[in-house]
DNA sequence: TCCCGTTCTTAATGTACCTTAAGCACTTTT
DNA sequence: AAAAGTGCTTAAGGTACATTAAGAACGGGA
């Protein structure tokens, strides 16, 4: 199994000897999730937490007119959950599929209790991990209410360009709040002003 | 100075033995904030994170349109901070201002990470306060997305009943994303449908 | 290879919410 | 106590967005 990436990623904020490396990655299950293949729904409970190693995966909300809203996209040497039901133990709000065929590593939440009790660092790893999450959910929050539509998609392209080549507009539009035929027409207004 | 509050705070998630409180407490700065006095302006960098003893205090951001949009409200017992200028080191993007007379604990960004050094129990204290924090926005972000103006509305009066008596509602408006007539719309509207 | 489903686009119509403005109640300043 | 500011309400008119619908382009499955 290659370790090399999730060790890098683990190795962003903390050091590891090689017994501590052990330990994190004997508690890892790799898992192939194949291009719209599931991997949570709403209602299960969410017990793990899952380190993109290749691929797309995406979180969405259906909401009460079965519209999907993107709650977050993950490629590669991203971190995904429904945080929400991973950190209350409620049942989970939103889905998580596959975009594409993909590899992710997933820890489960009573392993990653006994990892804090064995190697304490990762208790560091994961208050960034959540700190740096928080900061960006924090900033969706401030754009979605002072940021217009198209404001909002301009600063997406500029934030993300890896995912416009990845997800598909329709999915773009949910997560920035509006309908893909309004996504379409500030495109196309763009196009024209950009001329 | 009374401490009791914060170290109960503390409590909630992590056991400290006296030489450990007192490691903790000696970081601490107590400070009073008059009413509309303010303790951070965008722009600035943020290099503490306060803890609300007594009052409230609440973090906006201003728009390039001057109006304030509401970012948090934090009432006593709650923990506030721009956390982006707080991680990243970059200058404030939000406001924080008293609403009231309020008391609040100081800890600066390099005190603790020297507490994290010496109590490396923080760090879980501080994970699950971020992860929390996490949720919170996540879950916002989701229904700004997905709910009408007065869904989000009624669902703010259900989760912080403790805000209504305290926060004008020109500024739960900003919170909410709409304009403070249309919350008296809102209002009025469910006044005659309640009856 | 064709078909079917999905995405993207364009356009007409509809609506949730904003803007502006005015009046009243309340609080703060002089 | 008057004056000036601020918050809440109501209403008319305006706009950014949604909805519906239909066609073109692409992609996956038999």
């Amino acid at each position: 199994m290659d370790y090399s990436a999730i060790l890098k990623n683990i190795a962003k904020h903390i050091t590891l000897d090689e017994k501590e490396t052990n330990c994190f990655t004997s508690l890892l299950s790799y898992r192939e999730v194949k291009k719209k293949e599931n991997i949570l729904q709403e209602g299960q409970l969410c017990r793990n937490i899952s380190y993109v190693h290749s691929g797309v995966l995406r979180a969405y909300y259906l909401d009460k007119e079965c519209n999907e809203n993107s709650i977050m996209f993950a490629i590669n040497d991203w971190w995904i959950t429904d945080i929400y039901s991973f950190t209350t133990g409620n049942p989970a709000v939103m889905h998580i599929d596959a975009l594409e065929n993909s590899g992710v590593f997933q820890l489960q939440k009573d392993d990653l209790e006994s990892l804090f009790g064995q190697v304490p660092k990762f208790e560091r790893f994961f208050r960034i991990i959540m700190q740096n999450s928080y900061v960006r959910e924090q900033l969706r929050s401030i754009q979605n209410i002072s940021l217009s539509a198209e404001e909002r998609y301009l600063n997406f392209t500029q934030k993300y360009p890896d995912f416009m080549q990845r997800v598909s507009q329709k999915q773009i539009a949910s997560y920035l709040g509006m309908t893909p035929e309004f996504l379409s027409v500030i495109r196309s207004k763009l196009r024209k002003t950009g001329e």
